[in-house]
RNA sequence: GGUCACGUAGUUCAAUCGGUUAGAAUGCCGGCCUGUCACGCCGGAGGUUGCGAGUUCGAGUCUCGUCGUGACCGCCA
């Protein structure tokens, strides 16, 4: 037997008269009692199917018995319908079936299998292969497959040569903590897996390769968020012989062409470039959203002569300019000074200026401040009448970070953020260090890879808080896609950088020496970026969780509820590890 | 590690200030129905209010604990 001639979503009106064979899963039944109808889905469509009790009632009983669901398969003749369809493609037609197969029966699904479920998102995880059937996720999985297509051809016209990597790899001190294998063949040491491919696709390029790339999972045992799962997939890339400028260029080409491809939107002319000060100074944020202004302005200098004594201790005083908010009243301003006050954001309040419509203000802090002072501000922000300043001051890092996260809030509280509206950039120019307050010491911001800017190498000995980094950042719509950098190919360099980073010369070479050692063979400039799959394909659909662009996703504890994972092992397999579980 | 929210019928939700028999929609089951496509109409079944303790004459409602889910902070080179 044949199971299909056509899938569900194929047959038009100019098909009427074939004999057709169909099968799919039973969307739903209408039983009008002289005749029923049925849905018939695949992931191609809906196509319906009538069964008439006046030409073949046996055939129409059986019919009326298929439940939600399950899968048959049926035959019958493409026919003009009488009544049809507009919302659906093959709406104009319909199957007169004339022979029925039952495949596999169904139970009732725990939830709707339609666009809008009414399945909460406990019981559609649980039941994930159920919740795939539903067209919206189908949608997403197949927009991930097409930018996976293209992103391989783009970068096989460029010459990219995609190279697997190992899984079973070592753990490293630096970065995340790893998720990590026991060995049987060697009780007591541990394989870990890849936080990314790094030093791998650093050694193809001693080894020659010199464009490398691959669609490949990485691994980090850290806790999630609605955009970071503990497995997540990279587009991972690596050139030799370029500068920061010929990456960003051939990468900035990837973007355009998604763009265009997936979604028809241009984007014209090259994409800005901020620095990372910038994007923290202007935006408070290091992945600012540029779909929309209110950008951050200092006032500390205008401030700092006055009675208002939280404004005169503070290291930094600043804002942002409500476009049009100057209405807001008390009952709109109370929850966003509660909003800035959650732990959180962890501001100590919030100051507002209205500068009302007949060009008067009416301010927080009119006590300290009169007219002419306030105009001063006003000057700064270059507002106008009818906006809204809303002041924070304090610690300045602080500071800054939460007036980026309250110019999120008022963009969204504005509706300022158009949809279907794309804003991409770089970011570049990182601190190559941060500090970390628990380890006391630097750590690398990017990786322990990352060249620093040549005229910065003086600083790794004098100042190295203060060596920025031939870093960069793909930011879109305040989410950053992807990251890179040029690496070090120097191995003495290389060491001065495990050095700075608290490193003894033995650690260095325990952990890296391969490493160090490739480099003393001929290693080529080089550097590269990585892009996180994820986010690109979840910006795309228009979500702001990852979860729905992944098959068969982890939740924010990272467990598996359909499979249960992580599980416990029993005994023999531990024995055979030589792992024994300590008691809490 | 921390903060917050939620957990009631298969499902999505409601239940006034702590008050009498926990409701609705949808799904499900049965019946009727020949042009439906959110089919319609009639009827029916369906509840350990996540779990445990406490306060109270009385707890879905208040308190504590616990488990689960989600969001965020820390963390994520």
């Amino acid at each position: 037997m044949k199971y299909r001639t056509h899938h569900c979503g194929k047959l038009r009106l100019s098909d009427t008269g074939q004999q057709v064979t169909l099968s799919g899963w039973v969307q739903k039944t209408r039983d009008l009692g002289g005749m029923t109808f049925i849905d018939l889905r695949d992931r191609y469509g809906i196509t319906q199917l009538v069964f008439n009790m006046k030409t073949d009632p046996a055939l129409c009983e059986q019919a009326r018995e298929l439940g939600r669901e399950y899968v048959i398969t049926a035959a019958g003749q493409v026919a003009e319908r009488s009544n049809k369809n507009p919302n659906l493609p093959t709406g104009d037609i319909e199957i007169i079936v004339n022979s029925l197969q039952i495949l596999n029966p169904a139970e009732i699904p725990p939830f709707t299998i339609e666009d809008q479920s009414d399945g909460g998102d406990e019981l559609r995880m649980k039941y994930r292969y159920l919740d795939l059937r539903r067209p919206p996720l189908q949608r997403n999985l197949m927009l991930r497959h097409r930018m996976a297509q293209i992103i391989r051809r783009y970068l096989d016209d460029q010459g990219f040569l995609e190279i697997e990597t190992p899984v079973l790899i070592k753990s490293t001190p630096e970065g995340a903590r790893d998720f990590v294998v026991p060995s049987r063949l060697h009780a007591g040491r541990f394989y870990a897996l890849p936080q990314s491919p790094q030093i791998f696709k650093q050694l193809l390029m001693v080894s020659g390769y010199d464009r490398y790339m691959q669609i490949v999972k990485c691994f980090r045992d850290e806790d999630l968020r609605a955009d970071r799962q503990p497995e997540f997939t990279q587009i991972d890339c690596e050139m030799s012989f370029v500068t920061q400028e010929d990456i960003l260029e051939t990468f900035e080409g990837l973007a355009k062409e998604l763009f265009n491809k997936v979604l028809h939107v241009e984007i014209h002319g090259e994409f800005q470039k901020i620095t990372y000060e910038q994007a923290i100074n202007i935006y408070g944020s290091d992945k600012p959203d540029l779909r929309f202004g209110m950008q951050i302005r200092e006032l500390t200098a205008e401030v700092s002569n006055s009675e208002f004594q939280v404004f005169n201790q503070a290291e930094y005083v600043g804002g942002i300019c409500a476009p049009g908010a100057a209405g807001f009243s008390r009952k709109q301003l109370a929850p966003l000074t509660d909003y800035v006050k959650t732990p959180q954001i962890g501001a100590k309040g919030l100051i507002y200026v209205k500068y009302n419509e007949n060009q008067t203000f009416k301010s927080s802090v009119d006590k300290f401040f009169d007219g002419p002072a306030l105009q001063i501000w006003a000057d700064h922000f270059d507002a106008q009448p009818g906006d809204l300043l809303l002041i924070m001051s304090g610690e300045r890092e602080q500071t800054l970070k939460a007036l980026g996260t309250l110019r999120l809030e008022m963009a969204s509280r504005l509706d300022l953020i158009k949809p279907d509206h794309y804003v991409p950039l770089w970011v570049v120019d990182f601190p190559l260090f941060e500090w970390n307050e628990e380890a006391q010491r630097f750590t690398a911001m990017h990786h322990p890879f990352t060249a620093p800017k040549p005229e910065d190498i003086p600083l790794l000995d004098q100042d190295p808080g203060k060596a920025h980094a031939n870093a960069y950042d793909l930011v879109v719509n305040g989410v950053e896609i992807g990251g890179g950098s040029i690496r070090i190919h120097d191995a003495a360099l290389q060491e001065k950088l495990f050095e700075a980073l608290g490193f003894s010369p033995e650690e260095a070479r325990e952990r890296f020496g391969f490493l160090m050692d490739a480099f003393q063979y001929g290693a080529p400039p080089h550097g590269g970026i990585a892009f996180g799959f994820d986010r690109w394909v979840a910006l795309f659909a228009g979500l702001g969780s990852i979860r729905d662009v992944i098959a068969f996703p982890k939740n924010n504890m990272a467990r598996d509820v359909m499979m249960e994972s992580p599980a416990s092992l029993n005994d023999s397999q531990l024995n055979e590890l030589g792992i024994r579980i300590r008691k809490k």
